[in-house]
DNA sequence: TGCATGCAATTTGTCGACAGGAAAGCATGG
DNA sequence: CCATGCTTTCCTGTCGACAAATTGCATGCA
């Protein structure tokens, strides 16, 4: 019996409502704790989160703008499903924007940048000596994140997000069969992308990125395709 | 004094009523009908369009999520502003995704695909005939558009599209400084770029790309960089 | 005169409620 | 027993209202 004179804490910070329900969703979309194609309800998270309609309608917005959501007219909302006969034009984008991101950073980068790119690093290094893969994938994001936060090319760094979250969503779904040697081939690959932005040797940093992408690529490929070779095209 | 019972036609179709709004902020705010820093009060518009604000902030959110305006919490939203000296960023990424998506249309594009192209390339020279600098930018777009769609690469279609409405705002800028000749050369250009396409030739179709967005970027760098170039950086 | 403080006005963030549409269930007829 | 049409129920789209937060102004003090 905890409840004496107030249930919760309904003090919320004003404006922090529609924030709160986009983080939670987002989350639980991609940590795959809500499953693709499920239909979600606005009452049903409104009383979950404690909140009206009106803010957990403004998350489903902006989940849908990400492409993370669909729509259907006057009917509820689902997960999008993960697109797996067209997975290569994802492998292909991924691809692409590690390369520019890291090039840009050569370019652009300032001392802070490297500190912060050095900072993700050292924790990306610390989930792999600990075989925590969930963790793995966690940091390897915010590292790159962090390059291409560095490019300063918000077109890329929009894009790129969105496709390093797309990743996360696909890796929970094979992250018990992770493979841990491979990982600590990519530490000593960062470090290298690291020196070669440091040096401001674009070519190198293309030629860096390029393999670390194709790796991971293959990576991602041995996990996924056994269940879905015959659809790939080609 | 027409107003006999009924003042208009209050009756709007269900659901239509956020799209609806949206699609008139977009176009204010790419036509520069909404300046670049202008406030967006959501009670003048819901009063403007006749709606409630729910449909406004629906809208709102949806164009923040487009990077078209800011939100500054607790306070009226903002057009976003033209960020030029940061536009080399812009013209960075508008460039490579001329090429990818043209690459891409070589690779994966379907006979209803260069149907479409056509059809967009047709009224695009129609536009060049005609001296209209806005119809130009317009079908110019959807020429490109369409071409990214054949490449059937979501990711790059969605940046591709907000690359290229932010180019509509641009050019809104100087359209009337236009030089009538340059776009004469475009479309020979776009020929050349059908053909590539349709015969799959993809090298060939990242060398018309690329000179084709350089001689885009340069024609606006010519119209802007008069009045910025000492904010350019390097 | 300049600056800090308090008040008022405006605008957003959130809420509860109502109505329109679509899917599901039920009844009726073949 | 199955198909068809109606009814019911559920969920979304929209609305008006209230409260919090910020801005600008006025007032008072140094």
């Amino acid at each position: 019996m905890t409840d004496i004179t107030d249930t919760e804490a309904p003090v919320r910070k004003r404006g922090s409502g529609a924030q709160m329900v986009y983080n939670i969703l987002r989350d639980e979309i991609l940590d795959l704790v809500l499953a693709p194609g499920s239909p979600i309800e606005e009452v049903q998270i409104s009383e979950r989160l404690k909140v009206s309609r009106t803010p957990v309608r403004e998350a489903l917005v902006r989940l849908a703008g990400e492409g993370l959501v669909s729509t259907l007219p006057n009917r509820s909302t689902v997960v999008s499903q993960i697109d797996f006969p067209n997975l290569h034009h994802f492998f292909d984008a991924l691809t692409l924007m590690y390369r520019v991101t890291t090039r840009k950073a050569a370019e652009f980068h300032k001392p802070a940048d490297l500190e912060a790119i050095r900072r993700h690093q050292a924790t990306y290094a610390a989930a792999v000596e600990n075989r925590n893969a969930l963790a793995m994938i966690s940091t390897n994001r915010d590292f790159h994140a962090a390059i291409a936060m560095a490019g300063r090319n918000p077109y890329y760094v929009s894009l790129f997000l969105r496709l390093l979250d797309d990743g996360r969503r696909l890796l929970r779904l094979y992250y018990q069969s992770f493979d841990d040697n491979l990982p600590r081939r990519y530490v000593a690959e960062h470090d290298e992308m690291i020196k070669a932005i440091a040096a401001r040797n674009v070519d190198e940093c293309d030629r860096l990125a390029t393999a670390h992408a194709d790796q991971i690529v293959q990576q991602i490929q041995k996990l996924i395709l056994p269940e879905h070779r015959e659809r790939v095209p080609l």
